[in-house]
DNA sequence: AAGGAGTTTTTGACAAAGTCCAAATCTCGA
DNA sequence: TCGAGATTTGGACTTTGTCAAAAACTCCTT
């Protein structure tokens, strides 16, 4: 994210510094959480209300500046890169998730066979597995 | 699912009348959260704890008799059908999910390219869009 | 068929992640 | 600089689920 405030202005939002500062939080820390992402903004503003949070990053999804995955059994998770239709890979045992590029082509970059009539708009992939660290301490 | 105590014993399972009825209400209700499921097995029983459900639910999943699916937004919905690699179709605006036949090949029915050391035993698929009675409300 | 060890079920408290609402504060155009 | 309208706050509340201890049940053994 080059500027968090030309990036409101160009979608008509007020420039705040709450929002400004969610956003670079999110920029600075893709895959982060709600919570992880008030860390941040505290530690840059002073304090932000957890309702803000909330506030500010349904905003940035509802424009599309940002864009919000949610595996299982994690809280929500933000990230910057938006429209390039790239995929996430899921550690089951920590967590940790990265972004692999789209193993297909154009975005929805799979369609299914029998669409039962759904006009479908998005092919959301998951990777689930086990990263090199968490493949250690098991052995 | 034919035989539910069956297949609880199969499973080394001591068979209980709550597993049974969750089970069977599982069967009949595919894509049904533990709420949904609770009530079904009210109805049966005339009762069974919330606590009991969850119990249920998690021992079943666990064994791999039943699976477990968590799209975003939506509490975890269970279903019968496994081992057959299909995915999801689930509607943005009323939530609405079917199933559908995987789009490739056999589990993991696709290979990221750049796996980051990660070792990866599952794709999960969820397809994003809007059911046949929600296109025709929205116009 | 009864006994008992070990599981399950139940009940109630608790936790995490969000949302709802009204009051206070702030942003930005005039 | 003012003020309308949007945003932020704080606090209560909801949903989905887990934890722990006591009561009840299943099923193996005799």
């Amino acid at each position: 994210m080059r500027d968090p405030e030309a990036t409101l202005r160009q979608h008509d939002l007020p420039v705040t510094a709450q929002r400004v500062s969610v956003l670079r939080a999110v920029s600075h820390h893709p895959h982060a959480t709600a919570d992880m992402l008030a860390e941040e903004v505290r530690a840059e503003l002073g304090s932000i209300s957890r309702q803000s949070v909330y506030n500010v990053l349904n905003v940035l999804t509802d424009k599309g500046i940002i864009r919000r995955i949610q595996p299982a059994e994690s809280a929500a998770l933000y990230e910057d890169r938006i429209g390039d239709n790239h995929h996430h890979l899921v550690c089951r045992t920590c967590g940790k998730t990265e972004d692999v590029c789209c193993a297909v082509g154009e975005a929805p970059c799979l369609t299914a066979q029998s669409h039962h009539g759904f006009k479908i708009d998005e092919a959301e992939v998951i990777y689930w597995g086990t990263c090199p660290a968490c493949q250690k301490k098991k052995r």
